[in-house]
DNA sequence: ACATTTGTCTAGTGAGTTGCTCAAGAAGTC
DNA sequence: GACTTCTTGAGCAACTCACTAGACAAATGT
């Protein structure tokens, strides 16, 4: 149950990218040494979110990436889908990439208990990531309290 | 962000033990049968349960396997972690496992926007897996009406 | 006693994924 | 047209996932 470093690695280049957004644009190498990032990497993720219509960007000596939709409107969900792919925990629960499972003997029944309750996860998670914007995602890197309840994870 | 098939055949595997809890034991193949999972591969699963404490068993021609904690004791949020470890999506907001992110430049700042985000995520998903008992669980084998409001995932 | 039937343990393995790296090319700027 | 940036594609080592295999230990039946 891991993100992967690519989601990681976009989601803290659009930190920086927000901080410029609406002004100057950004080089990969900007954004990588900034977030300390392999910038070869990086490029592949900027790339990804730029084909995802998130960035644009210009070639040439004042080239470089900015954000093309405002920081309202991009959800970590949307950013983590593209980079990662469905956020749903098993497939059979993902409204974005349902794959029937085959092996499992509930398939054909009417309910599945693990999809009960891996349904009941997908839809805690989606709902929390598709209502966290960019803006309030980097709201956080000035300050911040405390959140919810702490149980064990 | 998916779960692994290990802890999707023990979750089925419990669902089958749950059924003959304080009668019968089962044996590896018996479950394996009905609920359509390779033997040899349950067997390494049931003996990490078995280790966990949440089984017990007996060898020789009448032996197998038996719950050995009421169903209404143990949660689907434990037997994920006994057998993909920890729920956390990175490793940063883990209470079970929790370890600094070497690379990221807010590891030794107040706040970190992802770890901020992350947390909100790791205590949602081990708020609803740490209450959802195997009795409940076991539940929805026979009927079940839908759950919560749908967003994509 | 001894064969049979079960669980126990350790190691291996092929396919696929992750997290990068490299190199050649295309499009801007000066 | 030289230089700088993005763009594309391929490649690759290390790791993980989902199993598989085999030797061994204990319980039972005869």
């Amino acid at each position: 149950m891991k993100f992967s470093k690519k989601s990681e690695y976009g989601l803290r280049a659009l930190l920086e990218l927000c901080e410029t957004y609406g002004g100057r644009v950004l080089q990969r190498h900007e954004i990588a040494a900034r977030q300390n990032i392999p910038v070869e990497f990086l490029e592949q993720i900027l790339l990804a979110l730029k084909r995802a219509g998130l960035l644009a960007s210009r070639r040439g000596i004042r080239g470089g990436y900015t954000l093309i939709k405002s920081p309202e409107e991009i959800t970590l969900g949307q950013v983590i889908r593209i980079l990662d792919g469905p956020l749903a925990p098993i497939s059979c629960v993902s409204k974005t990439a349902y794959q029937k499972c085959s092996d499992c003997p509930y398939a054909t029944k009417v309910s599945c208990p693990l999809q009960e309750a891996m349904g009941v996860v997908r839809d805690a998670i989606a709902n929390i990531l598709d209502h966290y914007t960019l803006s309030r995602f980097a709201l956080s890197k000035q300050a911040e309290g405390s959140y919810a309840h702490h149980d064990r994870s």
